[in-house]
RNA sequence: CGGGGCGUAGCUCAGCCUGGCUAGAGCACCCGCUUUGGGAGCGGGAGGCCGCGGGUUCGAAUCCCGCCGCCCCGACCA
């Protein structure tokens, strides 16, 4: 048991400015956490109990799905993550030290490179494998900017788990045990989840699905379909329309078109001079946007991306599309070295002929939606001020270098395996089961004997989850404007004890209520606080969110009570000496 | 890293524009009395490098310069 009146803790009456989002603000005034810094966390006695609820729970699941836990330091050298590449690939991202030798370290952002070391230093036979091995362990990302408190901080703590099989078939079994794993583990902590496909990211490898908690303060966009796919944005693949032939399509006519440099100004144009049976719109122009790479080894490319017109470039699916190069906006400098290329009427061909795409007249690379497939018919730039070209037939009249998908995804679009148009939702990333393959392996010589001796290139998985963000998560889900409605699995406590008025009696018998809960197995925490008014008592009460709670006052020496349930709001008078068994009840 | 905002007591904020007594309020905290089923009342008290450094001035929380930190939006990331 513990005692309010001793608990370290203190409740906020008012909100702390900073905190925004509903897990960062109650965490914050109930005293689960308190700052230490940007995206920094102490966690004071109740936190820390969540805290380890939610990591109880995790650790059943992983041994239950054969996982074995180990641990390793949040401070590591730099030659495994130089050896992986990920020294570079991670930039600002990590925090970097030195010892006093002057040998760099850093504090890990993941433990990929040491888990293989590991392994491979204790692994030598096939008969050694498949094995599963997890940590919880606190991580550092140096994020530029961490917010709305635990969902994202520069320290939180993961449950990082790794998987070492020698067949393909082998990784698909381990990454199939701890994807059900994390199934049964979020419908353990009561957070609704969405698994969808993913971008691989940083780390390359085959497959890869992240758990999507849906909620508006997710940072993740992702589609579904009412047919069972799911994807997160980034890794949405667009449907490319079958081809039409050309054959009949008329030729293409440059206009004059003086002051249409947006989509919008050139639409509302062609609307007013150029007749057709149906209206213009956005999606009969051809949009090309100029974006500029820049490669690993630090050159710059310039590339034109053409989509349809009523779509803009969805930034983070350009990242992944050009991964690993990074994308950014083309400076009215790079325009000024391209004259070939007009701003504001760009596009693959003018009225001297080709101007992008294989017969380039620019060098530029030139790539096209995959919504733009030969025969489709565009209304785009001349390349010149103020004309535009009506009529350009895509494979025809120009042809890309190549398809791009990076146009933006909306609701409606079709799914890529044809179960019908998507929806799109905001998610907070939750879980990331992830097949690696060989890369780390690879990279880091972890190899084992098979049956015929041969040496083997092992391949690896790996699985995340955000304890902390987790934790977060659940609050986002599972509050009121009184406080925290914490799921009983992960409560900091089962049952609060509330003792009102200041009759020693009532006092005495909230006591012994407490003894007898506890000896049932569950954990009460007791507001045993002298001279403080019942309304105080409630209030914080609320605050804290323990899933039930007994008040022991008034009526208390007629042996009457009240049971409320924190997640109903219900209240139901009950008699003391029943109390303890509506408890086991549920 | 771009845009916006903010740094005054544990929390929420006033004071700054227009420089001037010992820097304020509410909540929280301590003591006393009263009160005890929904953030009680009265009285007393403790608590401040007014973010840091420099400058202007007889005098700076207030004006000027520089720096640092934090929050929110965006970009980037679990």
């Amino acid at each position: 048991m513990i005692r309010l009146s001793q608990l370290f803790l203190t409740t906020l009456r008012d909100d702390p400015v900073e905190a925004e989002a509903a897990s960062h603000r109650l965490l914050l005034r109930a005293g689960y956490i308190r700052r230490a810094g940007a995206g920094l966390f102490a966690w004071l006695p109740l936190g820390l109990r969540v805290r380890r609820r939610i990591e109880e729970v995790i650790r059943q699941e992983m041994t239950a799905a054969g996982a074995q836990e180990v641990l390793f330091p949040g401070l590591l050298p730099r030659e495994p993550y130089e050896r992986s590449g990920r020294w570079k690939a991670y930039g600002d991202g990590i925090f970097r030290l030195q010892d006093r030798k002057g040998a760099d370290h850093l504090l890990a952002p993941t433990h990929e490179e040491v888990f293989t070391l590991l392994v491979q230093d204790v692994v030598s036979s096939y008969k050694q494998l498949p094995v599963t091995i997890y940590q919880v362990q606190d991580k550092y990302r140096d994020e530029t900017r961490p917010r709305a408190g635990l969902l994202r901080a520069r320290e939180f703590t993961m449950k990082d788990a790794y998987s070492f099989d020698v067949t393909d078939e082998g990784l698909a079994a381990s990454y199939q045990a701890q994807r059900d794993a994390y199934e049964r583990i979020f419908q353990r902590l009561g957070l609704e989840y969405v698994i969808v496909t993913a971008d691989n990211g940083l780390m390359g490898g085959a497959k890869s699905e992240e758990f999507l908690h849906p909620t508006a303060v997710g940072e993740d966009a992702f589609v579904q379909s009412a047919g069972g796919y799911a994807a997160n944005v980034e890794a949405f693949t667009t449907l490319a329309p079958p081809a039409i032939p050309f054959g009949d399509a008329a030729e293409a006519v440059v206009r004059d078109t003086p002051a249409t440099p947006t989509i919008d100004t050139l639409v509302a144009h062609a609307n007013e001079h150029v007749a057709r049976d149906e209206p213009w719109t956005a999606a009969d122009t051809l949009k090309n946007v100029v974006l500029a790479l820049t490669h690993d080894d630090g050159t710059r490319e310039l590339v034109v991306v053409g989509i349809p017109g009523d779509r803009d470039v969805d930034e983070k699916r350009a990242e992944v599309a050009f991964a690993p190069a990074d994308v950014g906006q083309a400076t009215e400098a790079d325009l000024a070295a391209n004259p070939g290329l007009v701003k504001g009427y760009i596009g693959p061909w003018s009225a001297a002929g080709p101007v992008l795409g294989e017969q380039s007249t620019t060098g530029i690379r030139y790539l096209l939606d995959p919504r733009v497939v030969e025969g489709t018919t565009w209304l785009t730039g001349a390349n010149e001020e103020g004309r535009h070209v009506f009529g350009l037939v895509a494979g025809r009249d120009f042809v890309g270098d190549g398809t791009i998908d990076v146009a933006s995804v909306r609701a409606g679009d079709p799914a890529p395996d044809g179960s019908g148009p998507v929806t799109i939702e905001r998610g907070m990333e939750i879980g990331h089961v992830f097949q690696l393959g060989r890369f780390f392996a690879e990279t880091l010589g972890l190899q084992v004997l098979d049956e015929s001796g041969r040496l083997q290139t092992v391949t690896m998985g790996s699985y995340g989850i955000g304890v902390t963000r987790n934790l977060a998560a659940i609050v986002e889900a599972h509050h009121d404007d009184k406080g925290i409605v914490w799921p009983r699995e992960i409560a900091p406590f089962d049952v609060h004890v509330v003792a009102t008025g200041r009759d020693e009696a009532v006092f005495a018998l909230a006591e012994q209520l407490v003894a007898d809960i506890e000896a049932t197995g569950l954990e009460v925490l007791f507001d045993d606080r002298p001279k403080v008014s019942p309304g105080v008592k409630f209030r914080d009460a609320e605050l804290i969110g323990v899933p039930r709670v007994v008040v022991v006052g008034r009526g208390a020496t007629e042996g009457l009570g009240e049971l409320w349930d924190r997640a109903t709001g219900e209240r139901a008078e009950v008699r003391l000496d029943e109390v303890v068994a509506r408890l086991q009840q549920g």
